[in-house]
DNA sequence: CTCCCCTGTGAAGTTTTCTTCACAAGGCCA
DNA sequence: TGGCCTTGTGAAGAAAACTTCACAGGGGAG
């Protein structure tokens, strides 16, 4: 069953929220404010949060990351009546998922909705089986660059491998070519040439990822001097 | 130097634009395509792109992912004449980093720019130094539902953490909060409280990214049924 | 005070991961 | 044919990571 948290100012508009989604089949439950709705993430979690942006108190801008902080993996949809690109830009560089207009339509949501319960189930499912060996294939340093190399050049030959690595053993790169080949991440073309599969190239945009997420804390530095 | 490609199949537009780019020092070449950029892309690296939507040939939006699989850490800035909520929202899901409407003022854009080299150059400087670190403590289980639960939790006591992990041996449990702190991402309040410190919560947010970057292959499945 | 829980240390042992070395089959070129 | 480059394999050893065990100080409750 998929919990999900409403969180709107408006009175009537998080209960009709409430009451249809439930309509659905989906259990929801609301808050009024932003703050209502971080206490509430200390004692439950949810799978999604519709979150109005405009609140008195917090307001769901600002929430945004908190949220996030708490509930890395809940999916949060930001609705919002007063529209804007600049505003649904800077909502997803805040962490939010998904941007939806108000007033809009109960399909529109719901289809929404639907698809952000899909990705988080999708992501509960995939974590715990496939996390160990993504993290096994990126904790080593060789193999990142490998994967990165891989992910750039598209395929490559193994002595140019391990010539673009400058390893001199090159039974060495065999070594950890046959862990990403163990691992699913890689595979061979029948001429030898080393590619990526599906599972090395989702571990290789991992890497970019985990280097965005580093990011956030760049907003503090002074500005380049070029 | 900072390496700029623009992509815009207006001529004069992307010649005035890198005109302003190399009067602002930066350095700039352009694509009057997006296949041509892909093309460009094979042979030398750059650190931001200014993308146009709104082109014959592969559109924008579609080589969005694209370009992000090639060069997994340049910054991508899209920009369009023809804006709209939703058009922005899916450009910084498909990958882009920001977002600006056509006609823009010089001085916008430039912020813009700078704001984005500037991530972009912080992201450099910390990846090589502090990925090691960060992948070995993301590299096991425990480690990371530890990380998962302070970052939740805010701070917890020794064996608050223990039961909620589940294990029997607390001095297992320690091992692994040793490793956290030497590696800097837990700290202990003056009354023994375990928290995240700083570049703990950054490695947390690792985490909830890389679920994030696994969901993409979520979009081909089927719908949920409630 | 005594018992028990919390919080921890350090050493010994085990397992996993990584590196190095010795060796070899196949292809290509002179 | 001989020599050299490519692309490996497998074993042995070294290093790192992890687990387990023995032990211990402090604090609170009875």
């Amino acid at each position: 069953m998929n919990q999900i948290l409403v969180v709107d100012d408006d009175r009537e508009l998080r209960t009709t929220l409430v009451e249809v989604l439930e309509q659905e089949g989906l259990q929801a439950v609301m808050a009024r404010s932003a703050d209502d709705a971080l206490e509430r993430l200390q004692q439950e979690t949810f799978d999604l949060i519709l979150l109005d942006l405009v609140m008195p108190g917090t307001d769901g801008m600002t929430a945004i990351p908190l949220i996030r902080r708490q509930a890395p993996r809940t999916r949060i949809i930001v609705m919002t009546a007063y529209a804007s690109v600049q505003n649904a830009v800077q909502s997803l560089q805040q962490g939010a998922d998904d941007y939806i207009v108000k007033p809009f339509k109960i399909d529109g949501l719901m289809l929404t909705v639907r698809l952000n319960l899909q990705k988080a189930r999708f992501c509960e499912e995939t974590e715990a089986a496939d996390l160990d060996k993504i993290f096994n294939g990126l904790a080593n340093g060789l193999r990142r660059q490998t994967l990165q190399l891989l992910s750039r050049q598209g395929q490559m030959r193994f002595m140019d491998l391990v010539r673009a690595l400058e390893i001199e053993d090159h039974t060495k790169v065999n070594f950890h070519l046959k862990t990403l080949r163990e691992a699913g991440f890689i595979d061979q073309t029948s001429d030898k040439f080393y590619q990526l599969t599906t599972n090395g190239q989702r571990a290789a945009t991992c890497l970019s990822y985990i280097c965005k997420s580093l990011e956030a804390s760049a907003q503090a530095r002074p500005p380049i001097v070029p």
